[in-house]
Formats: structure tokens, sequence, C-alpha cells
DNA sequence: GTGCCCATGTAAATGGTTACATGATTCT
DNA sequence: AGAATCATGTAACCATTTACATGGGCAC
């Protein structure tokens, strides 16, 4: 019931760019918008949203759309300050925990293969994500508008980080077949 | 109790390639090999490896050193049966949550210096890991030996990682001064 | 009429982090 | 004498994920 977590503040910014919306469209934006670096599920934004109201950082209204029940939620003043302030603090840094990493610095142990298929899988992954960010990109707006700066800078990050990483498994796949024989 | 965790996988890795060690000292081999990819900490590090004591996929030997009570773990063949297992299973994708990136998806909200001074927070640090991971580097033995080769691409990918990450910053702080009239 | 999408939620389990608790030895 | 390191653990808390549970509308 605390929601000190940091959902909290990814679903008071959604509502921020919002305005108004549900807690399926806030999904659907999320996957569309943040999922390589920031996912929400279900489960987690409607007991969010409904902590969210009782702090009164939001506020429901409750509607129908084509018969069927929807719940739009919108930011109070309240609600904004909140997320400026979070906004305002320094990012915690990520503890990443790469379980590809650890299998491949574990790799002595297994036959070479096996990495080298497991580094292929995530070749694959990659190029699947970098062609999915790059399709995103083209479809953004071009207007160099305020707002679409942001996305595009998260986007770039997204790609970046998808070639860096495509290039290394690429020359770590080249180191084991040299010592595969 | 279960401990189905990937930190299990971690510690019986860990223990496969030290053939003996006590907690303590796993922990510090974590910290100076997988730290920027897998950390762990004591409070995991303990419950776990009691676990696998119970499962039988390791076994407790205890000693003193110096008077100090030290309890030294060794690997089972189970419990490296079980441990190779889990290594030719493909990898699971990490979900990254990435509190900088959500921050400055959100830039549009707050002054632009805000998000400028998370990026250059960011910079520092990254271009302090990356100073790190160069010294590591120099340091790692230039044998070409089987097991080093893997420790040498963990890290590598952690160069290229870091350095992607740096340049994307620089590029990021540019765009948001221009921007900022 | 079947399957997919819209739409909202709860309950239980899982897994991990922080804080707590203790105490000996070695280094400065 | 005091700080840092060695060494092991427990308890409480917390957040997140998975599974469960339900039901109407729409397209094929």
């Amino acid at each position: 019931m605390k929601t000190q977590g940091k959902s909290q503040f990814a679903i008071l910014g959604m509502l921020a760019l919002l305005k108004q919306s549900s807690g399926y469209d806030l999904k659907k934006h999320i996957e569309s918008t943040t999922e390589f670096f920031w996912k929400e599920g279900f489960s987690s934004i409607y007991p969010v949203l409904a902590s969210l109201e009782k702090q009164q950082l939001i506020t429901k209204v409750e509607t129908t759309r084509n018969g069927r029940e929807r719940n739009l939620y919108t930011l109070t003043q309240s609600g904004m300050d909140t997320l400026k302030e979070w906004l305002e603090l320094p990012a915690q840094d990520i503890h990443i925990r790469n379980e590809l990493m650890l299998k491949v610095f574990f790799g002595d142990l297994v036959p070479t293969e096996i990495t080298i298929q497991h580094l292929e899988n995530q070749k694959q992954e990659l190029q699947k994500k970098l062609t999915l960010y790059q399709e995103i990109k083209k479809e953004l707006p071009h207007t160099h508008s305020r707002e679409s700066i942001y996305s595009l800078l998260t986007l770039d990050h997204g790609i970046r980080q998808a070639k860096s990483s495509l290039e290394w498994c690429e020359q770590a796949i080249k180191t084991l077949h040299t010592i595969d024989h």
C-alpha cells in the first residue's frame, strides 16, 4: 500500500504527458514509448493508480466507452509537484543483472558452441530491436519540438546501446571461434 | 528457502571457478570480477550457500584461519551438473529499469538544466567506470588462456557499453544546450 | 462461434535490499 | 587506541512478477 517504488513516478510522468488516461491506455503507451528501458505490467499499474488516488496525486473519473467501463485518471497539482520533485533528484544508478554476461563469464565450464549459441541468439534479438528502434525513429516527428526531443534522446540511447552490443557480440563470436579450433 | 533465483547460479559458478571458497571470499571475488554486470550482497550469499548445501549442490567444511571461523564450500558433482544445465539454457532477457532514461524522457516537465545536470553526473560516473575497466584490463593476463578469454569478453562488453553511453551523454548534453538557447 | 482485444482488478509467491547483530584480528 | 578488514548470519521490509479471476465487444 506504500508504493514507494519507482513505478509510481513512471505512472505520474505518463499521466503528465497524456493529461488523462486509463490504466489500460497507460500500459499501451508505456509499451510504445519506454518499453526498452522501463516496463510496467497491469498488476503494478492498477494498484499504483489506486494508491496514487488515495494520496490525492491523481483523480479518477469513471466513464464508459462502447459499453466498457473505463477509469480515467488525471494528475492533480500535488501530483505534478511530487513528480517534479522526483525528477529533480539525481537518478539512482541501476544495478544491472545481465544473465547473458554471467553465462559468458562461466563459459569455460561448457563447450564453446554453447556460449556461441547464446551470443548468436543475442545477436538476433539485438538486430530485431535495432530495426524496431530505427522504424520508430523514422516515424517520430522531425519537428524538433521541445517534447519530441526527449523521446528522441532516449530512443537514440537505445539505438547506440543496441549497436554497441551487436558489435561486441560479433567480435565475441569470432574470438570464440578461434579458440574452438 | 527455495532460492530459485539467479543468485544461486552465480554462486555455483563462482564456486566452480574457485574450487573452494568461503562466503566472504566469494563476495570479494564477485566484486573484483562481475560487479559491473552482476552483484551479490552478503545477505544473499550466506542464505543461498545454506540452501545450496541443503540441496547437496555444495558441501561445507568448517575451518579456522587466524582464529577466525571460516566455512569453506565446494561444489559437488550434482552441483556442477545443475550449473551446467543452467549454463546451457538460453539466457533470459534482462528487464532493464533505467531511471536516468525515465528522467530524460520526462525532461520536458522540468527546466532543461536539471536534465543536463543528470547527464553530467552520469558522464562522470561513466568516465570513472571506464577508467576502472581499462585498469582492470591492463592487469588481466594476456596469456589468451581459455579461461581468461571469458572474463576478457565480459570486460570488453563493459568497456564498449560505457564508451557508447558516454558518447550518447555528450551528444545529449549538446542537444539540450541548443534548445536551451 | 471462436479468438482477440478491451478493461480492471486481486492474491500469492518470489526475490532482493536494508538494517540489524556480533565479534575477532590486523594494520596504522 | 582506533579504524579497517575478516567473517557470518538474521529479520524485516519492499517491490515486482505470476497466476488467478472476470466479463463485454468486435472482427472474421
